[in-house]
RNA sequence: GGCACCGUCGCCAAGUGGUAAGGCCCGGGACUGCAAAUCCCGUAUCCAUCGGUUCGAAUCCGAUCGGUGCCUCCA
């Protein structure tokens, strides 16, 4: 079955289901990384939102298409790769420069994706592959009066576009009085108008145009890149917040105006993520990549867990408690599903009140997707797994669940596992050391040997395998 | 100056008109050889503050205080 979702939309700024142009298929465009440098936790906080959001359309039911572009032309970019180049450097040497830098940085980038558990998008191109579609869009736009050349550069002639400034929610008054900043740098009819196409200047590596040697401007790859990869209406539209404005208003001035009606339907932001209370920066000494918490001794997993335990639309304050607070969670809900792999040990003890567990599953699973399809709600979501634990948990204290009632909890696990991927199967495989050692402590047990018995527990938790005693005399274990 | 957002238990965090979910931490009890896991009991008469609207507000309105973002490169 198919779920409704719904999220909020910042065009409308209203909570609205998303219905894709092409029933059951959704197109989702992503804005990515500038490969240029380590790719910080306040980075990944929104790439993870994304991932969520992708997940959850594909547990709902849902094909998804997934674009996200990798910007390997940029600013930084050469800024940093052309430094150790000579002034009389050929193009070509500039472009590889730039391409050493930018694979490298990609490579970091998907590695990263990986260790947060990130499933890359189904198409990841790179601006650099898509110079004539750009060009091509450059045009187009020209074409319609739309756009217009100073001194090589092509700009973009926000006057030609009432729509403009919808999704920011910014008039042209209000702009032009905050738009001063470098109002000298080009040579444009408005202030407010953007760049399209950037003559090259010296010392930077440029590619042949209608306009002369030059560089795409920021804004142009993801309006060509996302109309050619996924077509003339996309569904769903995502990136940080701060890419409102004026990076998405740009793209829809860019698409729309090309395409003559609204590119997408869906704009979609994530909030941004603080640090002990503090805005991240590298002066702040508050400023984390991934790399360096793993190093540390962060569980990549736990920091999924505190990222998506959080509402995407509200910051996110990162903390080395919450952290802690993460571990402990996942223990109980990895706690959990060990107990329903294994088979029920009905004991004795106070007890609140009987349920029925396939029921109690079902209305779990319904309070689930509600959550999950009111506006990505996973703190709600997450509760109800909390929930539904604690009342299976009794039950089957007192009345051990059957085998086909802890398959169907293990199901939703395992289709809950599908969109936060922090609780897999791990599987029974043991180490035959690890085996061995069961099987000691099992005899010493067995013999009363208790300091023996406690020594070998000891030494298995050193390994990361925890026993519990069960109450039939016999002995279980969990990874923990 | 303009446009928005946020302020709920020690920490994290749902709830946005009908009488405070959940997680972590903490205290007591049960179970256990001891543990672990689990269960039971207990932890906010109150949702930044002050007014107002309402039969009824954490939820609506106003003011105040505190924090954040965007208007300029930025997840």
């Amino acid at each position: 079955m198919r779920r409704t979702l719904s999220l909020f939309n910042t065009l409308t700024r209203r909570v609205e289901p998303v219905v894709p142009v092409l029933e059951g298929q959704v197109s989702f465009y992503t804005c990515g990384p500038t490969v240029y440098n380590y790719a910080h936790i306040g980075n990944l906080r929104t790439f993870l939102f994304q991932d969520l959001l992708k997940r959850t359309f594909r547990a709902g039911g849902y094909e998804v298409q997934h674009c996200m572009n990798i910007t390997d032309v940029e600013d930084k970019i050469i800024r940093d790769s052309q430094g150790g180049l000579p002034e009389t450097a050929s193009n070509a040497d500039r472009h590889a420069a730039m391409r050493a830098l930018t694979e490298r940085f990609t490579a970091v980038f998907l590695e990263d994706l990986q260790t947060l558990g990130i499933q890359p998008a189904d198409h990841l191109p790179r601006a650099t592959a898509y110079i004539p579609q750009m060009i091509q869009l450059v045009q187009d736009l020209e074409a319609k009066n739309l756009a217009y050349v100073r001194d090589g550069s092509v700009y973009y002639r926000i006057s030609g576009l009432p729509a403009y400034g919808c999704l920011a929610h910014l008039d042209r008054e209000g702009m032009q009085a905050g738009a001063s900043v470098d109002a000298d740098e080009y040579e444009r009819d408005s202030v407010t108008d953007f760049v399209l196409w950037k003559a090259a200047k010296p010392g930077e590596p440029w590619w042949d145009s209608p306009w002369g040697p030059g560089r795409p401007g920021w804004h142009i790859e993801c309006s060509a890149m996302g109309m050619e990869l996924l077509g003339d209406r996309v569904d769903i539209h995502s990136g940080g917040v701060d890419l409102i404005f004026p990076h998405h208003e740009n793209e829809i001035a860019q698409s729309d105006g090309c395409l003559g009606h609204q590119w997408v339907n869906h704009w979609v932001h994530g909030e941004f993520l603080m640090v002990e209370g503090q805005k991240m920066a590298k002066s702040a000494g508050n400023f984390f990549t991934l790399r360096e918490l793993v190093e540390k001794g962060v569980d990549p997993v736990a920091l999924r867990y505190a990222i998506q335990s959080n509402h995407y639309r509200k910051v996110l304050n990162f903390s080395f408690e919450g952290l802690r607070a993460a571990e402990n969670s996942l223990k109980r809900i990895r706690a959990f599903r060990k107990r329903m792999e294994g088979e029920g040990q009905a004991g004795g003890g106070p007890w609140k009140a009987a349920l029925a567990p396939e029921q109690r599953l079902a209305q779990a699973r319904d309070h689930f997707w509600a959550a999950l399809g009111d506006d990505l709600n996973t703190p709600e979501a997450l509760a109800e797994i909390f929930t539904l634990i604690s009342d299976l948990n009794a039950q089957d204290d007192h009345v051990a669940l059957t085998r086909e009632e802890r398959d169907a909890v293990l199901a939703f696990l395992d289709e809950a596992d599908a969109i936060f991927a922090a609780w897999p199967n791990e599987g029974d495989n043991l180490d035959a050391e690890v085996e061995a050692l069961i099987e000691a402590r099992r005899a010493a047990k067995a013999a009363k040997n208790w300091p023996e018995a406690d020594r070998v527990r000891d030494a298995l938790k050193a390994l990361g395998i925890v026993l519990e005693d069960r109450k039939d005399g016999t002995t279980g274990w969990r990874r923990g």
